[in-house]
DNA sequence: AATGAAACTTAATTATT
DNA sequence: AATAATTAAGTTTCATT
């Protein structure tokens, strides 16, 4: 699906405040509520985006530890395996195989530094798993979903 | 400030779907609508929600390649000055400090590899920047911005 | 094909109990 | 906190370009 400039206005309003009223929106970028709404629910069906959420500040609902740990995985271990695996543990909030020594990345999030290490002796205890290499995260610097720029232009 | 379980229900209700209804958030924690409005009103002055935001897809905006590059910087450099030098690029999408070998793991999302490849050419000229490693992303298993699971217990 | 204006429906918000 | 009353927004319809 092609986005033109008034789709990626909205995208970007809507990455800011996910609440803004279609009236708010379209004040922005010169356009009626009716036809924001039904760029909206294009976007939505188009896949484009795929849903609303909450930001939440991890350290007010408790969650004051992150860390990132590599993963060593035997032979022909198959992403699917790696990503079901991983999806038992909720403290697992991001995960991807990589290129390079370690054949999978976990970013977890957990109470503090005694919980990260319960959590990385579970996911260590799975059978693929041959070691692991673990970093706690020191000072968070940087935080956002997405890049922090205009979309990439359609050249 | 304290949550209790109707705040936390309230939470992942809207981590879920942050354009819910009052109504029907009410509906399924058993509150009243305009209840609902107090606490989420609450919470989000308390700050442990920060905002709503729309989950795009980055495929569907041409953001296609991601990476997570580590960053080993010269003897005193502070955390503060890398997350001022990175922000400078939009591509950065997380970054912090860690323990281990590398002072910094950044994680960066771009249209494609030649592009990623700019980006880590980008960051390495700070001058603060001994040398990096990079790792591409193959294929991404998970990717939550929190954990998947009840918030911790009072406990 | 997409928009804006108006009508209509539903939700947000305020006041009251 | 719930209910009721009010205000504002979401949504549909329709005429227009």
């Amino acid at each position: 699906m092609e986005l033109d400039a008034l789709d990626r206005a909205i995208v970007g309003a809507l990455v800011e405040d996910a609440r803004s009223t279609y009236a708010e929106i379209g004040h922005q970028i010169g356009l009626s509520a009716p036809a924001v709404k039904r760029r909206i629910d294009r976007l939505l069906s188009s896949g484009a985006i795929t849903g609303f959420t909450a930001r939440v500040e991890p350290s007010a609902l408790g969650w004051t530890t992150e860390a990132y740990v590599e993963l060593f995985c035997r032979g022909k271990t198959s992403p699917a395996e790696i990503g079901l695996a991983v999806s038992r543990h909720p403290e697992v909030i991001s995960a991807c195989t990589i290129t390079g020594e370690a054949d999978a990345l976990l970013h977890i999030r957990a109470k503090d530094v005694r919980h990260v290490e319960q959590v990385i002796e579970r996911v260590a205890a799975e059978p693929f798993v041959i070691r692991t290499k673990s970093a706690i995260v020191l000072s968070r610097l940087i935080d956002t979903p997405h890049a922090r720029d205009a979309m990439p232009q359609s050249s």
